[in-house]
DNA sequence: ATATTGAATTATGAATTCATAATTACGTCA
DNA sequence: TGACGTAATTATGAATTCATAATTCAATAT
């Protein structure tokens, strides 16, 4: 008996289900161009998989809003307009506050030195100017925030929303002091995280986010006149 | 030309999406219980349909929250825990929170006296005694502040969460105080909307689902009671 | 040349079929 | 009698097939 090959049966999980894991990381990283149509037939031949988990991956996208369906038309990339991002933004900031709330309740000691140490870290890809390095440890630290929070709908509720605005890779149009501001606001976020001061780190994301808002939608402005 | 443009379009629905929403009301209403088993063949049987818009209906479901699929052993409705629900209010709470503040920036006068109408008529509702008539416009209330908010995204998240926690029927549980002060809570909620008042709105809506919850959770122990 | 119509092509919706994993039923042995 | 192992059954995962709607494109008329 060779067990080393039944091992990855064990793992295996749904064919459907590695699917949408799979398309929604080419929709996020832009592979997959909001707009585009997304015919099943090519998408099937890409993956090497028949249409029928791929139907059913592409169903749950849709409910997810990366991708839209019109009956009997097929799929399209979902396009991120600014009425859209206007109203996820507060949506975001109401969770995104939230989550900075219960943080606060819940956070141990250990996890707010782990917080701390990614911070510092980030401050000093930061220092170094390698914005795809702060950026990737920026989400690290609230993604930490998030699990200190420890509430998994919150969580699946924030990382939607989040997923659906990733597609604007806004970090790479940030400006000088836009930067700074982003940097200090995280000097607030993990000052108040380490008093546990719920009411004021609610407040920092808020503002935070609406920052991160203000940079998205330059950005997006900018991409429309790109393509007008 | 394009006279499409202006003519809604004809409502050819997919199968699949007829299912999602017909699924969703017999789990919401409880004919399909937490917690049973509902093997694909009965469902098709049932719905007089083939596997495969079935199977499309279920993911998404899944994805929703309202069916928990296990790969190669099947598909049950999601049973209502006491964790889970530790979880989702806070979460609700939030999105109400913020549906009131964006709903005093944006209402009108006249949907204001829309709401007042029927808050005045789940009034006499409770005053009649008459539980069914008085969750029905409750219900009519706080979707008229979510549509008056304005924002699709928020009442996507808001209406998701609800229907997970409809599942438990809790006003059939109400108390008399419970109900008392629940109908309280709703002077309150008017009068600060009528005053446009954000902040004070917010705060008695959170309240508001608090009690709510408590309501809730004790049907729910009552329930985990009658099952052992 | 342009617009319109209708056949040909292509893509999607849904049912069926095939493959495989999980469950059940049964028989054997302690 | 009960536990174990194996065969039979059942249910699910995925591919294929069939039906139908949408699109393309060419032919015709204006």
């Amino acid at each position: 008996m060779n067990i080393a090959a039944n091992i990855p049966s064990i793992t295996r999980r749904s064919l459907h289900d590695e699917l949408v894991e799979r398309l929604r990381t080419l929709i996020v990283d832009g592979t997959l161009e909001p707009g585009i149509k997304v015919p099943e037939r090519d998408l099937c031949e890409q993956f090497q998989v028949s249409r029928t988990p791929m139907r059913e991956a592409l169903k749950v996208l849709a409910a997810d809003g990366l991708v839209t369906l019109t009956p009997n038309r097929g799929a399209w990339v979902s396009k991120l307009t600014l009425p859209e991002l206007e109203e996820v933004f507060p949506v975001m900031g109401a969770l995104e506050a939230l989550s900075g709330e219960l943080a606060c309740a819940r956070i141990s000691d250990k996890q707010i030195a782990a917080v701390r140490k990614l911070h510092d870290r980030m401050v000093s890809h930061y220092r170094a100017g390698e914005l795809d390095d702060y950026f990737a440890v920026n989400q690290q630290i609230h993604e930490a925030i998030l699990e200190a929070a420890d509430n998994d709908t919150l969580s699946a509720q924030y990382r939607s929303l989040s997923t659906r605005i990733r597609r604007a890779r806004y970090v790479a149009n940030m400006t000088a002091e836009r930067w700074a501001q982003a940097v200090e606001e995280h000097e607030q976020i993990l000052s108040a995280l380490e008093d546990r001061d719920a009411p004021r780190l609610a407040g920092i994301l808020r503002k935070h986010l609406r920052n991160k808002f203000a940079t998205v939608k330059d950005w997006l402005l900018a991409q429309e006149e790109a393509d007008a």
